[in-house]
DNA sequence: ATATTTTTGTTGATATATCAATATTATATA
DNA sequence: TATATAATATTGATATATCAACAAAAATAT
């Protein structure tokens, strides 16, 4: 009467980015037990465009601008960030990484890279390409 | 240094879902305000096959048995099911659709297949079976 | 120059994800 | 049968998602 979800292409992809997910954090967390892979993605977005507004951080990460306030205040706690006003625009706040942070980054950009080729291993161009084309015609179908 | 969310295939893949997701509860909130579209599934599933268990049906819908006691609960708050202890086990419940509940199931189950019909419009046979494999591919990495 | 609108960010409420700890009942084992 | 183990479900803590309401500062309009 009705499919089962493993039969429903929705739940594969909804799958794959859990079990991607799910596979980064245990890598991400023999390094660095105290952030997660949201936030060191932001993290290193922050890091390599300083200049950035939270508004524009949660655009490009396609989240939510209150999501990007709680990592980033977490960030913060676990000692990754340094919060200060902004100078000119003091709506603002400046984000830079902190002593920890720095020391931290270089590791953590190595670590997402490498978890992205992990998982990509045997899937090759076309596929990826082919991959991404039909996402963004479910995408296209759901916004429009 | 870094490349951008947007030209990384796991934010193409986080991005569809979501997108996905959000398309299908705007649908599906037109017709039944009180319930999300995880709990209109996890009710389907019930209704069809009211002797699993909650475990039996956090692994086929690939969530955790903690978030399913909730879903279930809102459920039952929300008047969708009704919650008895088993007859033979009673550690378990039974979960039967209330009235309520059974007064929406076509109606949520149409409402299902159409976001789906929509979803995929323009998709065809291959690509969606090429987009599985390269998923599932993509889940093996992860997983062994 | 003051009033209005826009930008930027925070907070609150609720749902879900995740992991760990717990409670209860059922089953297996000694 | 008594005890240990397994199965079933709940609860708590923390992170994130989502939506709405809010506050402060900046930009714009009158």
């Amino acid at each position: 009467m009705f499919k089962l979800p493993n039969e429903v292409i929705f739940y594969t992809i909804e799958r794959s980015i859990k079990e991607y997910r799910h596979f980064a954090q245990k890598q991400l967390w023999k390094a660095f037990p105290d952030i997660t892979v949201d936030q060191a993605l932001i993290f290193t977005l922050i890091s390599s465009n300083p200049e950035m507004t939270q508004e524009e951080l949660s655009d490009v990460l396609f989240k939510e601008k209150a999501s990007v306030t709680r990592m980033i205040e977490l960030l913060r706690k676990n000692g990754y960030l340094n919060r200060e006003i902004h100078e000119t625009d003091r709506r603002r706040f400046k984000l830079t990484p902190s002593k920890k942070g720095k020391a931290a980054l270089d590791k953590i950009i190595e670590i997402i890279k490498q978890n992205r080729t992990i998982a990509l291993e045997g899937i090759n161009q076309y596929d990826q390409t082919h991959l991404n084309e039909t996402l963004n015609k479910l995408i296209k179908n759901c916004t429009k």
